[in-house]
DNA sequence: GGGTAAG
DNA sequence: CTTACCCAACGCGAT
DNA sequence: ATCGCG
C-alpha cells in the first residue's frame, strides 16, 4: 500500500465537455485531502502533505469505520450547508435559525482497496466499488455522485443552485497524479482581488453607497476595471461605507478615469482597501461583467494587487450558438384585474399547478372564502419559484400590488407600526398569489381591533401513525365539550394530517383572556384522556398522541385560512366539513387546488354559512366551570 | 418577487 | 435587454 | 438566555 501519493488535479475549461465519456460532478470548494486507511490507523493528508488527521477527528473515525481493511480515498472536506435539503424539510425549518454546518469529506475517488492499486482502473470501474464502500453512511463521509454526458445541463443546474462549478472527468481513464486533461473544471464565476478606488452614491432606497469603483496595478498605475453594486449585505454596506468617508480625496488615483456624467458621480478615495470580487468574464475592454461583492480583503496591501492572468483555454469547442431570444415575457394576463407576471411557473411542480391556476382556483372559491379571511392582519408563506424551491414566511409587507391592502399593527417594544397584509376582496388574494404566496394564515382577529380576537382555533395536531378515526373522534369530543360550555364550533380539514375546530365569539375579551380560556379548555380535555391527548409541544411527549394546540389562540398567532393552499406536496387545501362528515368519513378527506370544485358541485350548501352570523360570548360561567 | 446594481 | 444579489417573522413554553 | 416548535 502506497504510503503517499500525488493526487490528480483538473485543468481549469471554460466549457464543459460534450459527449458520453465524461462523468460530472458537483465542484466543492474546500480542503482536498487524501485519506490512508490501514487497518485501525487512519492518515488524513492534504495536497501539500501536511497531515490534518487531528484536526478533522470526526471525519478520521467515520474513515476509521468503513468496512474495508485497507483503503484509500480522494475527496473534498467541505462545510456543507443544509441547502441541499428536500423542499419539505427546508419548509419545517424555514424560519431563521443559525445555519448548522458540519465538516463532511466528500469523497469522489477510491486509490487501492484491500490489497488492491486501484489507480490503473477506469473511473467507472472505481467509483462503483467506491459507492458499495461508503454508501448506507452520510454524516461525516459522503459519497460524489455524478452525472453521465448532459454536461451543459449539468453545469446549468451546478450555477443555479449557486454551486462553485463542475468537474468532468473521462469515464475511461485510470488515476493520473498531476495537472491533467482527464480531468476538466468548469467555473461558475471567476473571483480575483481588486482595489477600491472610490464610490457612488445610493439610489432609490438604498443606504450608504451605490456600488465600489475598482481598479487593478498594471505596470504601477492604477487601471479602472469598473465597479461592483451588489453582493453587499445592509451591514457591510454601512461598515464600509463608514471607512470609505475616512479616505476620501479630491483627484482620481486610476490613471483612466471615466469621462462625462458617469465620473461625475464618483467619490475617490485612497486606494487602500482591497475588495474580493466574483465576476462571470472581462468584457472586450477591460471591465468585469456582471460582478458581485464578496468580501473586504484585510489582509492584503493594496499595492500587491494586480490583474491575473486572463485563464488558458485548453478547450476547443469554438463559439456558443447565441441563444434564440426568450420569448419576450410580454403576455401577463389578468386575474380579478390583477396582472400575473410568470403564469406558468409550476407552484407544484409535482401536479403541474401554476401560478394562473392558483389564481383561478381562488376566483372559483372567493365567494365562499373571503367571510372567513377578509379584513384580519395575515402572516404569509411565500414560495416565489413553487413549494420545492426557498420558502419563507412574511408579515411585514411592502412592494406589493396595490389590491392587496394593509393594516397598521402595532408590535410589542416597538414605538413604531408595522404594515401587515390584509385581504380585502378576490383582487386581494390574486395580489397575493402574484406575489407567491403560497399559504394565507389570518390572524383571530379582525384589523380594525386586532387585540379583540373574534375567534378561537382549537388545532389538532396527531402523531403520523394515528388513524383518522381517531383524530375525527378527537374533534367530535372537543365539538360537544365546547357545546357543553354553550359554544358551537366549526370543523375543517387543514390541508395535513390534522384538523381545526374554529369558535366564532363577541369581539370582547384580551388575547391573554382568550389564551388563558384556551388552556383550560385544552387541559380539561387532556384530562379526559391522557393517554391519548396532549397539550405540550414538545416533539417528544407527542408520540401516539394528538397535541391539542392551544397557543395558536395568543396575539399574532395564526392558523391556515379555510380554503387556503398548502406549500406542500399534491397542493392540499384546507377545506371545510360537516359535522356529520367527521363521523360518516372512513377515510381523511383530503382535497387539493385541483379537485375542491368536484366536491363543492356535488355538496349542496356551506358547511360554514352560518359561522360568521352566530353570536356567542366567553362568559364568566364557562370560565368558572373550566376553573380559570 | 421586487428592488438596486452592473454590463 | 441581461445577470447577480439581498431581502422577505415572531411568540410561546420548556429547560 | 437559548432552543424547539408552529
Ligand atoms: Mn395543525
Ligand atoms: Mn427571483
Amino acid at each position: 500500500m502506497p504510503k503517499s501519493i500525488d493526487v490528480e488535479l483538473a485543468s481549469l475549461v471554460k466549457h464543459v465537455p460534450e459527449g458520453d465519456r465524461w462523468f460530472h460532478e458537483i465542484k466543492f470548494d474546500g480542503y482536498r485531502i487524501l485519506a490512508f486507511k490501514d487497518k485501525d490507523r487512519v492518515r488524513l493528508i492534504s495536497r501539500n502533505g501536511k497531515d490534518w488527521t487531528e484536526r478533522f477527528s470526526d471525519i478520521e473515525r467515520s474513515v476509521a469505520a468503513l468496512p474495508a481493511a485497507q483503503a484509500i480515498l480522494d475527496g473534498e472536506v467541505v462545510v456543507l450547508k443544509p441547502d441541499g435539503s428536500t423542499s419539505f424539510q427546508a419548509l419545517q425549518n424555514f424560519a431563521r435559525q443559525g445555519e448548522p454546518t458540519d465538516l463532511t469529506y466528500m469523497v469522489f475517488d477510491l486509490l487501492y482497496l484491500d490489497g488492491t492499486d486501484l489507480r490503473g482502473a477506469a473511473l467507472e470501474d472505481r467509483k462503483p466499488l467506491l459507492e458499495a464502500l461508503v454508501s448506507s453512511r452520510d454524516g461525516q463521509l459522503r459519497y460524489t455522485d455524478h452525472i453521465e454526458g448532459r454536461g451543459d445541463v449539468c453545469f446549468e443546474q451546478a450555477c443555479t443552485h449557486s454551486r462553485e462549478g463542475v468537474v468532468s472527468k473521462r469515464r475511461d481513464a485510470p488515476y493520473r497524479s498531476g495537472r491533467s486533461k482527464d480531468w476538466a473544471k468548469t467555473k461558475c464565476l471567476q473571483e480575483q482581488e481588486f482595489v477600491v478606488v472610490g464610490y457612488t452614491d445610493p439610489g432609490g432606497t438604498r443606504s450608504a453607497f451605490g456600488a465600489l469603483v475598482l481598479a487593478v496595478h498594471d505596470n504601477g498605475d492604477l487601471k479602472h476595471v469598473g465597479r461592483v453594486g451588489t453582493g453587499f449585505s445592509d451591514a457591510s454596506l454601512a461598515d464600509i461605507h463608514a471607512r470609505l468617508m475616512g479616505i476620501e480625496r479630491k483627484e482620481a488615483p486610476v490613471v483612466d478615469p471615466p469621462a462625462g456624467a458617469q465620473a461625475a458621480s464618483i467619490h475617490w478615495v485612497e486606494p487602500t482597501l482591497v475588495a474580493e470580487v466574483s465576476f462571470t468574464e472581462w468584457t472586450q475592454d477591460g471591465h468585469l461583467r456582471h460582478p458581485a461583492f464578496r468580501g473586504l480583503r484585510e489582509d492584503k496591501p493594496a499595492d500587491q494587487v494586480i490583474a491575473e492572468e486572463p485563464v488558458e483555454l485548453p478547450d476547443t469547442i469554438a463559439e456558443v450558438a447565441e441563444e434564440p431570444r426568450a420569448s419576450s415575457q410580454g403576455d401577463r394576463p389578468l386575474v380579478a384585474g390583477v396582472s400575473l407576471s410568470n403564469p406558468d411557473r409550476l407552484f407544484w411542480p409535482d401536479v403541474g399547478i401554476t401560478k394562473l391556476e392558483l389564481a383561478h382556483y381562488y376566483e372559483s372559491i372567493a365567494e365562499l372564502m373571503l367571510p372567513h379571511v377578509a379584513h384580519r392582519p395575515l402572516s404569509l408563506v411565500r414560495c416565489p419559484s413553487g413549494y420545492t424551491g426557498e420558502c419563507f414566511y412574511q408579515k411585514h409587507v411592502s412592494h406589493f400590488p396595490k389590491a392587496v391592502g394593509t393594516v397598521a399593527i402595532h408590535e410589542p417594544d416597538d414605538s413604531e407600526t408595522v404594515p401587515y397584509a390584509k385581504i380585502t376582496g378576490l383582487p386581494s388574494i390574486v395580489g397575493l398569489v402574484q406575489m407567491g404566496v403560497l399559504e394565507i394564515h389570518p390572524w383571530g382577529s379582525r384589523a380594525d381591533d386586532p387585540d379583540r380576537p373574534d375567534r378561537l382555533v382549537f388545532d389538532l395536531d396527531p402523531d403520523t401513525e394515528l388513524p383518522w378515526k381517531t383524530v375525527a373522534g378527537t374533534a367530535l369530543l372537543i365539538r360537544s365539550e365546547l357545546s357543553r360550555l354553550g359554544l358551537d364550533s366549526w370543523l375543517k380539514t387543514t390541508g395535513g394530517k390534522g384538523l381545526h375546530v374554529m369558535v366564532p365569539i363577541v369581539r370582547r375579551p384580551s388575547w391573554t383572556e382568550v389564551r388563558d380560556f384556551s388552556k383550560a379548555f385544552v387541559d380539561h380535555i387532556v384530562s379526559l384522556e391522557p393517554g391519548l391527548f396532549t397539550a405540550s409541544m414538545s416533539k417528544s411527549q407527542r408520540g401516539g398522541k394528538i397535541f391539542i394546540d392551544y397557543v395558536r389562540n395568543t396575539r399574532g398567532a395564526t392558523a391556515v385560512a379555510v380554503y387556503g393552499a398548502r406549500a406542500r406536496p399534491g397542493a392540499p387545501v384546507s377545506v371545510p366539513l360537516y359535522w356529520e362528515e367527521a363521523e360518516s368519513a372512513r377515510e381523511r378527506p383530503e382535497f387539493t387546488v385541483r379537485n375542491l370544485s368536484a366536491r363543492l358541485d356535488t355538496l349542496g350548501g356551506d358547511p360554514w354559512a352560518d359561522l360568521t352570523s352566530k353570536r356567542q360570548s366567553l362568559t364568566k360561567g364557562m370560565r368558572s366551570r373550566l376553573g380559570v
